[in-house]
DNA sequence: AGGTCCCCTTGAGGTACATCAATTCTATAG
DNA sequence: CTATAGAATTGATGTACCTCAAGGGGACCT
């Protein structure tokens, strides 16, 4: 079941993550996700799984291997001194971890339920991308598209009310998870992560589901499963190429 | 003229800025900016100058060239549909432009001050790319830094206090531009762009700055000229090694 | 000089969110 | 089934910042 899963999240059209619904991944750019992922599936066979809080790799560790999540969601954490943790994104199925970093990991990355990643040694990464330049460049787009996808974070912190932060983030991630079957998206982390995404406080977020769910804008049969209602939007087609 | 205060306001162990030619050579790995830097030096005849609020490039441009400024600052802005303007980042002497964005530029270039900036057409670029291995992984290790930078930014846009935020912006843009002779840092943006780059609002920042004054954290013979006190832990001033 | 413009500063009041604190819900264990 | 711990919700209160509004100050022009 593995094999599925990788087949599909790569390159085929499969129901987990389905591609053509989510332009904002895509742009344009399957071609870097297919090259990447043809390296790191060298090794489909092993992969690993990992249950809920167990912890991938941490910020400043040296970067061995890169990774491919077949399924499940990561979180990227990154902390201040006091303490504070940033979530800089929830990576899901299908998204790659470590090619924006360097030497040492710029995060800790952490499952937030059961997870399923193949791994790939960065030597025999770096050694492929010597000899393919085409790869080079895909692996710069897909880097940029990272750092794009931070700005809209940032954008999203700035002075947007708690209101429009969680609605553009529960937007965000049915667009990347897709729907369930029956219609509600799994929401796999708890409050505080969510409030550590979005920078606010797990009380906030608490009560901003409450009024959306009063205003009835989304639905939420219980704490971890939601649905945006209002048409159109929850199918997440609306992302300008 | 910036060099005689470089090294002293960093506190790292080398030499932050060299000059030799014409080139700034930002902090940490030199290997990258040298490599990067030599590709554009190809060109180094045709430098442009800016004048303040003169254009770069403009987001969703086409990339066609590469940039690298040689002195002055500019702004990279996007840009949200209700007119919001994120400052994504200052850039100074020694940093490169367009290297995180793929086909199109991902955000706004834009003169603060008066500017000169030597640029190499794309497809130069990425034909050297193509033919040096190394280079690619240090276009990364840039990149990576890039994200990290703005990783950093929105750590300081969560939940910091206006006076925080504003301390960290101060004491990072005298790292990067360096004390000038009289020990003032140079401040050539506006007090909306500086809050276009917190998220706080001009009122505020200008609040801030006042009250900063008043506690002796900072000194301001005007508006567009500081100098951070407070020994050590403030200015970032410790000479180590 | 005087005038104009733009930026910066300062004030008063409102508000969205943080904080502190208590209750309810859910889940795994006993 | 109850017991216990963690997560989620809800309430009351404070406050840092935003908003609206009015006053300075420097640069440039005629």
């Amino acid at each position: 079941m593995l094999d599925q899963t990788a087949d599909s999240d790569m390159g085929g059209a499969k129901p987990r993550k389905r591609r053509d619904s989510h332009a904002d991944i895509d742009v344009g750019s399957g071609l870097a996700e297919d090259m990447l992922a043809d390296c790191l599936m060298v090794r489909r066979g092993q992969s690993r799984r990992m249950a809920p809080r167990e912890i991938l790799f941490v910020e400043g560790d040296p970067v061995e291997s890169l990774f491919l999540i077949l399924s499940g969601t990561i979180r990227c954490c990154i902390f201040a001194e006091d303490g504070r943790r940033l979530i800089t994104r929830f990576a899901t199925a299908g998204d790659f971890l470590g090619f924006a970093s360097g030497e040492r990991f710029a995060y800790t990355a952490e499952a937030v339920d059961r997870v399923s990643v193949t791994s790939c040694p960065r030597a025999v990464f770096e050694a492929k991308l010597a000899t393919s330049p085409g790869l080079c460049l895909e692996m710069r787009r897909l880097i940029s598209r990272e750092l794009s996808a931070s700005c809209s974070l940032m954008m999203t912190h700035m002075r947007l009310y708690a209101t429009e932060r969680i609605l553009w983030f529960l937007r965000g991630y049915s667009e990347r998870t897709g729907i369930g079957p029956e219609g509600y998206v799994s929401l796999p982390m708890t409050r505080q992560d969510i409030a550590d995404h979005l920078g606010l406080t797990i009380e906030t977020v608490s009560r901003t589901f409450s009024s959306l769910k009063a205003s009835g804008q989304i639905e939420m049969p219980s704490s971890k499963r939601y649905r945006i209602l209002g048409g159109e939007e929850t199918g997440g087609l609306s992302v300008a190429a």
